[in-house]
DNA sequence: TCTATTTATCGTAATATTGCAATATAAATA
DNA sequence: TATTTATATTGCAATATTACGATAAATAGA
């Protein structure tokens, strides 16, 4: 008990729910937000961004990137990050369900 | 220790992690693609659409509902439960402000 | 009223997440 | 090589989530 149970659902079902987790923390999303405002990779200066210790930001990053959501390469000293398109792309799929239904909604009730 | 640290941002960021973190869960995904599939609102089918016992989908949908994602109204014995627009509106904005991104992106590395 | 049906809540065990101090690692430069 | 700088990892305490059995609540119909 307490585990999710990933194998009763779908590999496209965990997949999303792993991307949205990733995006279910206000760190997570400032990190994301930061990247898309300055609309470039950003090398060594995610930190300094953020209310969080140094160890506490360094996992956010870790979590962010093993989801798919941003790339980071290292460049000399420090990294590099943006995100990661690829990611982003899996989430859409979901999204324009989403849409298609609101147009079309039959409205029998709510 | 443990708990978010909610008050260091702000109340947009936490909005929108919370939307998220409602769908950071294979079950609740399920439960939205559902919805989403029968393409109106459900009464009283959902339990027996999930591998999970009655009461941890009775938790998940209470998450969802808290979280502005779907709706639920009593219809005699059972509940209609239905897509929430409004949750979806909010998530909408950050998308479009990732799509912005992607079609502009400098590309200096990465 | 009694019973069946449906959904919610409570209590609790197992597991996961969050946050940070301390420490490690790795590259640039003096 | 030693130092500095940037980032990652470890270890741990606090808290949150997940799942479900037991039970409660609420309505429909006999």
């Amino acid at each position: 008990m307490g585990a999710t149970k990933t194998d009763f659902f779908t590999e496209q079902q965990n997949e999303l729910a792993i991307l949205a987790k990733a995006l279910g923390h206000p760190a997570r999303i400032a990190i994301i937000e930061y990247l898309l405002k300055v609309n470039t990779c950003i090398c060594g200066d995610i930190v300094n961004e953020l209310p969080l210790a140094q160890p506490t930001v360094s996992q956010h990053l870790k979590e962010l990137k093993n989801a798919g959501l941003i790339k980071g390469n290292f460049e000399g000293t420090s990294i590099c990050y943006c995100i990661n398109e690829a990611g982003f792309e899996k989430i859409k799929g979901f999204f324009q369900d989403v849409a298609k239904y609101l147009e079309n909604k039959k409205n029998l009730c709510c």
